[in-house]
Order: structure tokens, then C-alpha cells, then sequence
DNA sequence: ATAATTTTTTAGACAAGTCTAAAAAATATT
DNA sequence: AATATTTTTTAGACTTGTCTAAAAAATTAT
């Protein structure tokens, strides 16, 4: 049976960051995705992506085909969620053990999640008691690489007296992390909907008690799991 | 007052893996280091050291003088410690928390070493409640960049009848470090020297009441504290 | 269906870091 | 002091990952 423990693949930084990218950009969008969009996601050029893709496609990590974009092979695939886990599980470890918040962990997980270290990354999801999600609410992947599948829901999309609970962040700038600290809005707070202004969209909640009003802004950027 | 904090320079893993094997030769050298030697300890090419060190004195981080050997600027031996501090650091949290032994921690520092953040840095230190010695018994620089100075006696030197505790390891290869779990030879272990065979120099010992004899090999790796 | 626009790839260049082989300098030997 | 040996530097090449500018392909508009 596949564990990671069998993955010695000995990636760089950079195929390990296209990798990445790859991934959470078919995730979304569920086909081959375009040089030019993981030349954005990465801050390069796509004639940059061009050259790696190549080198991927080499080593069988990428499917590519010349103008046809770019998916991740099944070993492609199971390296870029390792790198996932580990970013995640590096993000756990900032926030409750060494006094991060929560808007400050990405930048060092970026390069936390390069060094190789099976045992590491074992020891720490161990360490950590195996959590199973990250401080924004993302699932962790296991050490077989398996992790649970939300039932994602837009918080903008529900209706009227529906009640729900904080579950996650689609976009987790330091900004946006910021901006929900200050407006005391929590992951796992239960909320209920109010009132959905027809004009601009914005929302009246009741957070915890408190009565807040959200921006289409805010409402499309926050996941929720509907109360049963 | 200077800090750690006020270094924002961002230097390359190569570029910070020279400057602590310039750091450590000089150390014991005592004066400027070759080309060669730097080489031989980051287990490359001397024409490979003298256009690193060239770039190196470009920044002012080593006084280079061709022909003449390096050695570290204030600004270069300040970057070297601060690396030193992570890498002892991250020993300390690996052994500690994480179920490695002191024989399996090297490699991972290695990377771990790297890795830029000084709220990081700052608040694993703290997190290990400012750890004063690595698992090796190596002091940790403060975030000043102040580390204790041991008063380091080699264990062969010492006479019949000496006692004294085991504070550190000479050379940390894993190789040696297994030995000395074999042996049940640790850190803070009392001491005291039985017998000195003039034939070999090996040495009989009482280490925590057991009598055992060590070669020479092993008696000039072992750093110890002698009793007052 | 042709033309205009956008996307993607190619071609050529560059910086970082490394290597081998040869030249130059320093050191050791006779 | 001259010669041989060792150490260090230079010269030129290679890899990785990036860039700009130009060419080619695909897409969109007319
Ligand atoms: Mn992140
Ligand atoms: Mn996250
Ligand atoms: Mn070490
Ligand atoms: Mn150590």
C-alpha cells in the first residue's frame, strides 16, 4: 500500500512550488490548466512555466501537451499533497505553539514545507495530535495523503434564517485575515442569517449573538457547513 | 544595541552554509582559513570556494586577500552565529518533541537552519524556554548573539583519580554518537579516570558507577567539566 | 473565411553555483 | 638558488531557473 514514507523523489524548491500550483489550480477549475494561469499563481512568466513543464513532464509528475495545459500525474498528484500537508501541518505548529497569528503563518510555511524529512513530518503531525485541519480551516492531509472532502457552502449563498457554522476561508491574505480578526468573525462561530440587502448584496448576521453586517465581499469569501 | 532582529539580509542557503564553515574553521584555526580547507568541509571544489568567497567579500561579509586566505567580517561572523543559533535550536526542538535521537538531527537542522523568519526563530527559543546547549552539549547563541564559552577539557587529557562530568561531543557523526548510546555514555554522565594503559592510551573509567574502557579514539572526542 | 487579438512556445540571454583543466603563486626539497 | 611539489586562482563550461523579444498557434471578432 502507498505511503508517502515510499516517496524519495528528491524535488527543488521550484518544482515542488509548480507542483503545488498545478494542483490547487485544477482543483478548481477541474481541466488542464493554462501555463498563463500558473505563470500568475507563481509570480512568473509563462514562458518560464513553458521550460519547468517540460522538466515535470519528463519526470512524469505532468501531463503536457504543447497549447493543451497542463495535470498532474498520480505521482505528480501525491508529491504536490505532501507538500500540502506539510505546509498545513507547519501552520498548526506556528499558530498554537509558537504565538503566530493566524495572518502571519503562510509566508513561513512556504518554506517550512520544503524540508525533507519524513520522520519530521511525521513527528510533528504526532506532536501535534494528527490534526485534521490547518488554522484557516483547510483539511490535512494523512501520511497516506487521504484527507476529508468539506461539504464546502458560500456563506453569500445562503438564505434567509438559515443557520450555520464558520468552517473556512477561500481567500486567506493576511488582509482578509486581518479584517475578520477585527470584526471578531472566528472559525466555528455559529451564525444565522438575517436579512440580504437586495442593493449591494451585503448581509445582516447574528454572529454568536452579535449583529454584524457583512459586504458580497466578505459573505463570498467565507465557507460555512449548514447546520442539519 | 545590536540584534538579530536588525539583520535583513537575505542570503542565499550556500551563501549562509560558507559563512558557518568559515565561522567553525576559524574558530579552531585561529586564523585566516584556506580555500581548500573551507572545500574539504563543505565538500566541494577549492575553485568553487574562491568565487564564493569573492562574492562573500563583495558584501563585506569576509576579509579575503588572494592567495591569503578568508576570515569573517563582524557583520559576516554575526550572520554565521545566527545561523548556528537556528541549527542548535531546531536540534534541541527535534530531540525534545519530536522523538529523534541526537545522532539523527544533524541532516534535518541542516535544512531547518535556513529558513527565514526571526519571529520563528524567536519564538521556538522561547517555546524551548531559551535552551542554553544543543543535544551535543554545542552552546546556543541568545538572540544577541551571546553564547556561553565552555571551559572545554578533552577527556584524555585528564590524570588518574581526576573526576569530572561529560558536557560535549568533539565530533558529532552519527557514527560516534551511536557508539556512545551503546556504551551508555551520556551528556552529564560523572566520571572519573581508573586507569591509563600507557600502551595504547586507553583509558578505564567509572561512568555513573560502571567501570568501562574507552580507546583513545574515544577519549579525545569527549569533552568534560572537571569537578571543583 | 479572413483578419485581429490573445495565448503559448521558442530562441537567446543572464545569474547563481558548481565543475575540470590549465596557469600562476606559494611552499618545500635538494 | 634552483627545482619540484603543493596550493590557489583563472578560464571556460555546464545546470537550474529565470527573463525578454519574437515566432507560432489558437481563439475571437468582423
Ligand atoms: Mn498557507
Ligand atoms: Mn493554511
Ligand atoms: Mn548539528
Ligand atoms: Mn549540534
Amino acid at each position: 500500500m502507498f505511503t508517502f514514507d515510499s516517496m524519495e523523489i528528491d524535488l527543488s524548491q521550484a518544482e515542488e512550488n509548480y507542483l503545488k500550483a498545478i494542483y490547487s489550480l485544477f482543483v478548481v477549475a477541474n481541466k488542464a490548466v493554462s501555463t498563463n494561469k500558473i505563470a500568475e499563481k507563481l509570480n512568473t512568466k509563462a514562458s518560464s512555466v513553458t521550460d519547468m513543464v517540460k522538466k515535470l513532464s519528463e519526470k512524469e509528475l505532468v501531463n503536457y501537451v504543447k497549447y493543451q495545459g497542463v495535470s498532474l500525474t498520480t505521482e505528480g498528484k501525491n508529491l504536490a499533497v505532501h507538500v500540502i500537508r506539510k505546509h498545513r501541518l507547519w501552520e498548526v505548529f506556528l499558530v498554537r505553539h509558537l504565538g503566530f497569528k493566524w495572518d502571519e503563518v503562510h509566508e513561513v510555511a512556504e518554506q517550512l514545507e520544503h524540508v525533507k524529512s519524513v520522520k519530521l513530518t511525521n513527528g510533528l503531525d504526532a506532536f501535534l495530535d494528527f490534526p485534521k485541519y490547518d488554522p484557516h480551516g483547510d483539511p490535512i492531509p494523512d501520511k497516506e495523503g487521504n484527507f476529508i472532502k468539506r461539504n464546502i457552502t458560500i456563506l453569500s449563498s445562503l438564505k434567509i434564517n438559515e443557520e450555520s457554522k464558520i468552517v473556512g476561508v477561500k481567500d486567506s491574505s493576511s488582509a482578509f485575515l486581518k479584517y475578520l480578526d477585527n470584526a471578531d468573525i472566528k472559525l466555528g462561530a455559529e451564525i444565522k442569517v438575517i436579512h440580504k440587502e437586495n442593493f449591494d448584496n451585503s448581509m445582516m448576521l447574528l454572529i454568536e449573538g452579535q449583529k454584524i453586517s457583512i459586504s458580497q465581499q466578505i459573505s463570498s469569501n467565507l465557507y460555512v457547513k449548514q447546520n442539519d
